[in-house]
DNA sequence: CCTTTATGTTGATTAAATATCACCAAGAGA
DNA sequence: TCTCTTGGTGATATTTAATCAACATAAAGG
């Protein structure tokens, strides 16, 4: 079968990209609103089309195969731009306000820089960012969405994970007279550090070859944000994420030295304690923000 | 109208990316291999269904609408990834060799970073990656695709348009003592420069209000790479185009310096010169760049 | 062990979406 | 003006997709 634009089997991809997502027909079913037996149908239509296998048939219970994995990934993907694309034109989505909350260090490190962006993309809609605690247990009722990290508590309901954090060591370029692209992790050690109460250094110094030891504390933070501001002061080095330092790193304000990236072990999330109805507004954010912090293809991307 | 995944009309959708590609139903139409009313139908229900104009009909002529361009891209982006979706997951495509070719200067500067990512992502891909003159009439035989900056010439064929560099100047940390992040444009000129054949100095100045003006050769080098190469090495600033330097951004032997990035006038193109069918490993390998170089989601993408 | 309740699949039928054909009105160009 | 091309549209035909109902199979409960 060739595969053309005109040849793609459109309505079956989506049937295909919920049922992935439920692996499991009949809820699949239940949110397009169809029959079970439609969306059989329909995934049996792709995979001839294609000729592979995207489930696994043990018994009757649907698993994803690894070829099935990398296309509802595609498909998921593509199908949110669209969802975006669709949005951006609808004069509904467009011209009103809308109110995000945040912590402020989440606010500062990176959603700034975001809804920046968004307002370049989406002059017509306002944005009002309020501050609120990381650990608070309720939402004012005018704000409609807000970020948080780690599992959002109480009444709040996920709209959608956003990115996990992936931290590796900077520093200013102060610190580092001999340029130091390739510091070994190990002469990292003779550098002060930087330290914020989430204490990942052991963490990353395990994952790169350097085993259990003390670290001699440097110097303490409470947050991420006040920890980037250190290093950018060239107080020492500290353990930051790819995105929120990626402006400092873009004009030189701070260096990345080497090693490995480690994940941490929570998330940010962008959630809602609205009962039902998010605004088009609000969707669309939750979209543009998926799509410029999650996504950037599966691999790493560019600059 | 709500907007949700159930809701998205793909198909008609898929009908108006074509129609808003050539703004002509009866090409668009002859692309789809239907016939113009069928396309007519399809873009009406679309406009019906978001409740907005996508095409200016001024007479018999179609026109895009500022947001039928809107929604053209985003439509057009989705169309992509599906099909390198479908593509990564058919057989016939995956396990092979693919010929790839290039002057070395691309290979060196971006190419041979972006077959490495690639490659990660479809091991199963074998790929051969040979050397051509920049302006070569030409391709031997066993080459499939290659890539060339300009508008190509002769028999080839342009599958693809990848990227239009975007320069600004870099320089080695170990050049500015200072850190030097944000360094003013006007005192760049202090610093020595290196001038590669395309002469661009003179443009990017002008483009950050230095006005017309004689700049003073320092280093003269043949190509980008060797631009890169000297900045690399301390021997001045020079103008990068972002995506061939990222890494050394993200690894701190490079810092970008202030003051706008100006666009080149030319692009790079992959290109082929085989007549009709090109295999399904190449048209892969054809939609992974276009979605790693081109796109990266509009605006300035996060690291 | 048998029953119950899930699962996904499939043939026949019905309903809906989509394309076609033929024709129209309107603008462009000679 | 005459001609050619554009896009739009009503009626019709075709194709596509959803439903319904029955079925096979597997897991869970008694």
């Amino acid at each position: 079968m060739e595969i053309s634009r005109r040849s793609l089997p459109l309505n079956a991809m989506r049937a295909f990209e919920v049922a992935a997502r439920h692996c499991h027909l009949r809820r699949a079913a239940a949110e397009l609103g169809v029959t079970h037996g439609a969306v059989s149908r329909q995934v049996r239509q792709l995979e001839e089309q294609l000729g592979i296998d995207l489930f696994d048939r043990g018994g009757n219970r649907l698993t994803l195969t690894q070829e099935g994995k990398r296309l509802a990934q595609a498909v998921g993907d593509a199908l949110d731009q669209l969802t975006e694309g669709a949005l951006s034109v609808d004069p509904a989505s467009l011209s009103g306000e809308l109110v995000v909350a945040a912590p402020p260090s989440i606010s500062a490190c990176w959603l700034l820089a975001m809804i920046g962006d968004f307002n370049r993309s989406y002059p017509e809609i306002e944005i009002r960012l309020d501050n609120i605690q990381p650990m608070q247990r309720e939402l004012p009722n005018e704000i409609e969405v807000a970020v948080c990290f780690g599992e959002p508590i109480a009444p709040k309901k996920v709209i959608r994970e956003l990115f996990r954090e992936k931290y590796g060591p900077v520093a200013s370029p102060a610190l580092l007279p001999g340029g130091g692209g390739g510091l070994e992790p190990s002469s990292l050690l003779q550098l002060p550090l930087i330290h914020d109460r989430h204490g990942r250094w052991t963490r990353w110094l395990a994952n790169n070859g350097l085993g259990p030891r003390e670290v001699s504390a440097n110097l303490y933070v409470q947050d991420s944000y006040l920890g980037i501001c250190a290093a950018r002061d060239g107080c020492g080095v500290f353990l930051a994420d790819r995105i929120e330092v990626s402006s400092d790193l873009r004009n030189g304000n701070l260096i990345a030295l080497g090693g490995q990236t480690v994940e941490a072990q929570h998330s940010h999330y962008l959630v809602t304690e609205q009962p039902e109805v998010i605004s088009a507004r609000a969707q669309l954010f939750a979209e543009y923000l998926g799509r410029e912090l999650g996504g950037g293809g599966g691999s790493d991307s560019v600059l």
